[in-house]
DNA sequence: GTCTATAGTCGGATAGAC
DNA sequence: GTCTATCCGACTATAGAC
């Protein structure tokens, strides 16, 4: 039995019969539409990663890509769960009123270290977080779930502590800009880590590895955020 | 202006007959191999889109397979055409004997820079760029030729520049980790582009885009670079 | 060297039994 | 709700004409 964490299983969803077919081929969705993409893996494959068989797939989401798009859909929901919280906390903070310079930069370091658990973390890159890259680098019409799902919340959060600690207009393009990078150079722990292992000389990410890229990672945003306001223009 | 097309049709390729189907078919893969993946390009499209036919493919390459490795070869023979200069002259340069801290500074930025404009550049990004990341979050036989081909001089000549200026051991963990994060700063305009356009309110990267996008990552660059070392760990 | 025709396989979706 | 059997289209690779 492979799957792990994302994919704790919701007993509440599981009331109904055929609720357990359901959930155990989003489950195989999940894991084999992140190993191997939606066309490159076969109905076969999924109905005999879930334990059911090919015509459960239309019965219950119409077709493969409908599997595709409720595995998208659960990512979500799962995604609302793991980072949410330190999320949460931030916006809060700033809708309450103001928000100090050194509390914005704490809530930065704790939202991107939430982010680098996530990429760093584990030996082998979970599922999920590849579908999502996949849609990032060739959206399908799948990317919208995603997008307003969550993706575009976390943005706006880390622009607008971004702005508060260089001093930017928080719906302005540097700030945008600067929470990109700044979520990029812990972006590329995931995305670029073959290379990466290769240069360590080592099949997986050691323990010692991981620490380091910790503390390399909070040392740099720091640092970038030193970085004073770049765009001076007048309106 | 940095990088053009990676496809310059070589015309001392096209001297034999069939080497005019032979390298239609090399391009074709380039584009369709980029922009669906290898599973996903059927034969009948690159026949298609090169003009030629689905026999003319074992012909020339034995399979389907054998022309995404010719592809693969054609990108690392290129990816040295390109972004080779820099990486010379800092090579070059390490090599000849001492380089100063500031030197070493000044080539990462132009090294950097050159990949900024391979990845922020072009509205769509390149085919090519997307075989090589589609390569690096899930790896085939082919990485090997990419990694052994180029990427492996890249990520050495990095980490030794980063060395020299942080003063850190070019052997060690800490400057292929801080080079590695520097490097996917720029990376992230290219693998999360969708995310960061939705924000931007715009369908491409505008040009005020891109200049914004290089003066905060020369400044990220330099701010990160003026970090201290951070492992003083006894031998 | 090029191309058409075709063999042989595997894909997704459906029909209909249970 | 579950599952087997099956349809039919799309796929890669090959055979063989030119």
């Amino acid at each position: 039995m492979p799957i792990k964490s994302l994919e704790k299983p919701d007993q509440k969803l599981l009331g109904k019969r055929g609720e357990g077919t359901r959930y155990a081929l989003l489950m195989a969705g999940l894991e084999l539409f992140g190993e191997y993409g939606v066309k490159a893996t076969s109905t076969r494959m999924l109905a005999e990663s879930s334990g059911t068989n090919v015509a459960a797939i239309p019965y219950y989401f119409g077709s493969k890509e409908g599997l595709y798009k409720a595995v998208v859909g659960y990512i979500v929901e799962r995604m609302r769960a793991h980072i949410g919280e330190p999320g949460r906390e931030a916006q809060q903070m700033m809708e309450a009123g103001k928000i100090s310079k050194k509390q914005a930069r704490g809530a930065l370091q704790q939202l991107l270290a939430a982010f680098a658990g996530v990429f760093v973390e584990s030996d082998e890159p979970k599922a999920w977080v590849r579908i999502v890259m996949r849609e990032q680098s060739q959206p399908t019409e799948a990317f919208d779930i995603l997008y307003y799902g969550q993706m575009q919340r976390v943005q706006k959060i880390l622009a607008r502590l971004v702005a508060v600690v260089v001093d930017l207009d928080p719906e302005g393009d540097e700030a945008k800009l600067r929470a990109h990078a700044l979520f990029s150079q812990i972006l590329g722990f995931l995305v670029a880590r073959e290379g990466l292992l290769r240069q360590l000389g080592s099949k997986t990410l050691q323990e010692k590895h991981v620490g380091m890229i910790y503390r390399v990672l909070s040392m740099h945003i720091d640092a970038c955020l030193k970085a004073p306001a770049l765009s001076e223009e007048e309106p």
